[in-house]
RNA sequence: GGAGGGGUAGCGAAGUGGCUAAACGCGGCGGACUGUAAAUCCGCUCCUUAUGGGUUCGGCGGUUCGAAUCCGUCCCCCUCCA
């Protein structure tokens, strides 16, 4: 047996430098003892820890929440590791019926393989694709026959699948649970025997199947992987997760200003946490924006502001992050119009002798879904016409070229007779 | 296979023959105050050029002057037992 070698000074403090950046955000690294001895051998070695992270084949529009784990993927990249990004393909094509909602779409191989070429387009906004590597968990559980399948089972014992906390859930208030949804934590667990990874990062969601991979990799004689877990990131409303069916979420590939915008409407309370989680702020910078905040010497908006500039940077670059930022000025702080007016047309055959009732033109510009709400919005003083308050409900409008109208504080539409 | 419970507006949930376009809560929207934050307050929240009209309470068909409410039938969901 060798002697085990020590490190060096210089890589002793190497090692503490990277597992301070690992640990910042992460929510629960088990065991982070092993973790240490993980980083102190790739060191040592010179060896790059390989660094999964499991993806979901059909979802491929992400949100800010999604950065979380992938910001800090990026920051293993930056030290140096490697990432393996892992299509759930073959999971995605069985489908997830979990509960007892419909089962889900078969994704078809095109449908795969585009989706995971959207991820990587968008992957490429916060991270460097160039050096990650994409595995579809297709290519080796397709090639289990049911002998492979059941001797996987036989890993884990229907106890421990029960630990599960939905599944403790659902199996106490007696909701079905289908034998087969057991096997998704074995084949997500099973990715992680077969890329032989070091390490995986997940949601705190993740928990379990991320311990799975822990335990398979032992049962099938692999080194453990180390599971991350990062927080869950709560959406705008500052309560459930940011998700896209709540639509509380920031959307990496949305505008600008729809960035901007909706980052300004993230509660206070939750401002540190997005800094915290998202961004490239080191922790000193961190605590400093944090005690600012509390002894009031920074204020809320300001530091606010600058979030909301720091992701229009992230997805969109400098440059549009300044017009965001010199918009939002514009159109929330001093109440002008933006310069950037979305353009609606209104076919000039709606118009009667140049005129439309007030709630139809709200209705034709897309601004209300009904004249009925038009019509309330109108009485309850919400509409504007080139900045000046529409008063009378049954107002007929003169439409012109060019003119403005204004639904509440955020709607706006300059208009196009066609 | 047996027994029972239930499907009401975006969601939760009242209502069991006319006074119900349907209480209440949440959510959402508009206004005030602000920092497009939070909190608070006021208002709105099926469609309709509207003190009126139209279509709603799982689907269809009946009873009735009148149905979310009664009857028939069909569909769906859930619980307990096996």
């Amino acid at each position: 047996m060798e002697k085990k070698r020590e490190l060096t000074v210089e890589q002793q403090k190497e090692v503490e430098r990277q597992l301070e950046i690992i640990r910042r955000g992460a929510a629960e690294i088990v065991p982070e003892k092993e973790l240490v001895e993980k980083l102190e051998k790739s060191v040592l070695e010179g060896i790059p820890l390989k660094v999964k992270l499991g993806l979901d084949p059909s979802a491929p529009d992400l949100h800010v929440g999604h950065t979380v784990v992938l910001h800090k993927l990026r920051q293993f990249q930056e030290l140096g590791h490697q990432v393996q990004l892992l299509i759930g393909d073959f999971t995605g094509r069985i489908g997830d019926p979990t509960g007892k909602s419909e089962t889900r779409k078969q994704l078809t191989e095109e449908d795969v393989k585009r989706n995971a070429k959207t991820y990587v387009e968008q992957f490429a906004k916060v991270m460097d694709v160039d050096k990650i590597e994409i595995y579809y968990n297709s290519s080796w559980l397709g090639k289990m026959d049911f002998a492979d399948v059941v001797r996987l089972a036989s890993n884990v014992t229907v106890a421990r699948m029960l630990e599960r906390d939905d599944f403790t859930k659902r199996y106490q208030s007696g909701q079905p649970i289908s034998v087969h949804e057991f096997f998704y934590p074995l084949m997500q667990g099973y990715d992680s025997v077969a890329l032989k990874s070091d390490i995986e990062l997940g949601g705190t969601d993740q928990k379990f199947n991320l311990l799975m991979g822990r335990q398979l990799q032992k049962e099938y004689g692999e080194d453990q992987q180390i599971a991350i877990m990062m927080p869950i990131l709560e959406g705008l409303d500052g309560v459930q997760k940011m998700s896209k069916s709540l639509g509380n979420y920031i959307g990496i590939n949305e505008p600008a200003n729809e960035i901007y915008g909706k980052t300004m409407s993230v509660p206070d309370d939750l401002m540190l946490k997005y800094y915290e989680l998202v961004t490239d702020l080191s922790n000193d910078e961190i605590a400093a924006l944090k005690s600012g905040l509390a002894d009031g010497s920074i204020h809320p908006r300001d530091a606010k502001m600058n979030l909301g500039k720091t992701f229009v940077t992230m997805f969109h670059g400098q440059e549009q992050a300044e017009e965001a930022e010199e918009h939002f000025k514009t159109v929330f702080q001093q109440r002008t119009l933006p310069s950037d007016l979305p353009e609606v047309e209104i076919s000039s055959e709606s118009l009667i002798d140049g005129q439309l009732w007030v709630a139809k033109l709200l209705v034709e510009l897309g601004l209300t879904s009904s004249t009925g709400e038009g019509r309330r919005m109108v009485q309850q003083g919400g509409v504007r016409i080139n900045e000046e308050k529409v008063e009378d409900v049954n107002a007929q409008i003169a439409v012109q070229e060019g003119m403005v109208v204004q639904v509440g504080k955020r709607k706006f539409a300059k208009v196009l007779v066609k």
